[in-house]
DNA sequence: GGTCTCCCCTACCAATTGGTAGAGCCCGTC
DNA sequence: GACGGGCTCTACCAATTGGTAGGGGAGACC
């Protein structure tokens, strides 16, 4: 692998880990047995690379999500393979979702740029809910905010392991099975068209 | 108001906005009109003010969750009670918000406090979810579980504002009501009980 | 062999970081 | 008026930060 591609590779995960300013360059450079100029070469600055990540990241998911067939006809299976690449993700390289999370704090300065590679799954999600919401095989008003809701839940399940601490769960293999199955039943019953027994809850 | 308590309340809303590693003694002191000095005579070290920090966000977010009602035979008022409550948070005070993610980041070394202040009203919370799952009057296996689910969704929803601004939604007031709106929607369809037509989605 | 480009290095820098040492001020108590 | 504690200050520091300047080696091409 090429050295400005080992660089990369590298401070994704310590980004992703450790945060952006939680990463110095010259404790990157060590780890790649490198010395900090020799990254500077590749890219000029910190912030440079920090977007050359990000973009790389954002590429990275990007593709992952491209083996969720889409079809128009079939929310579930779009919501499903997504979980299913998110859940993969979180075990294989926990850093590149720490590192969307990063990117996308409120307020970053990288969003915008994050936003840009992913518009077009985006955009794509977004119809398939549009069409399944207006053929009623969805339940819910907007499908922008529904896909809001969705992504919010599945990366928070995903990636919010200290707040699963504090359910007395214990991140593992094992839980984290668990964890995915009852994401997908919690999910598949909030798009559920079914008409709401209001009664019970009420 | 004490000059310890003007520091633990800016330093909250700075830590809460551009992170631990984002706010300097120095620019700390500057915005309270002190010197960094007069920091460290209340706080002795950068990691004990922002344990200070920590435990007065979880305190004050504990005493907002205070006047969601705990009644075991309703699951659905806490809900709704929790989700008023973050949503007010979020206009009102949206640091709190982005310090509880920053002290919830994975690897936080403050996990295990927040966690400890907060474990009544988890308990509560899974105690309510447990007898409602048994009782039927909510859909679920797993309380810890779907607790974390929820948890997921509606601080998501609520934090995730460049994500927002990803599908195309622009955070104001205005959305801001409907994107609550529809995430009560959503969390109501995911807790209904009612039985799942599995022919829809399938 | 000369030269050019690519790549990684040593040397250095100004600015900022969290933190220490200690002086001085204000104010209530004796 | 002396004293003492509570509070904020000036002065200073070593370490680390991101970044600049420029040297040198190794291989490709002529």
């Amino acid at each position: 692998m090429s050295t400005r591609q080992r660089i990369l590779d590298t401070a994704l995960d310590s980004f992703g880990t450790d945060g952006v300013d939680g990463t110095s360059l010259d404790a990157l450079a060590r780890t790649l047995g490198l010395r900090k100029q020799s990254i500077l070469y590749y890219y000029p600055s910190k912030a440079v690379l920090f977007e050359a990540v990000v973009d790389e990241a954002a590429t990275r998911f990007a593709e992952a999500l491209d083996e969720v067939v889409i079809d128009a006809t079939d929310v579930w299976d779009q919501v499903e393979g997504t979980v299913r690449v998110v859940f993969r993700m979180a075990t294989q390289r926990p850093a590149l979702l720490g590192l969307l999370r990063e990117a996308s704090r409120p307020g970053s300065s990288v969003a915008v740029q994050l936003t840009g590679r992913l518009a077009g799954h985006i955009d794509a999600a977004r119809h398939s809910l549009e069409i399944a919401l207006k053929d009623g095989r969805v339940a819910g008003d907007d499908a922008r905010l529904l896909l809001f809701s969705l992504y919010s839940t599945i990366m928070g399940v995903a990636t919010e392991v200290e707040v699963l601490r504090a359910m007395g769960i214990e991140p593992s293999l094992r839980t984290l099975t668990q964890r995915r199955a009852e994401l997908l039943r919690f999910l598949r019953a909030a798009l559920d068209p079914a008409p709401a027994s209001s009664v019970t809850l009420a």
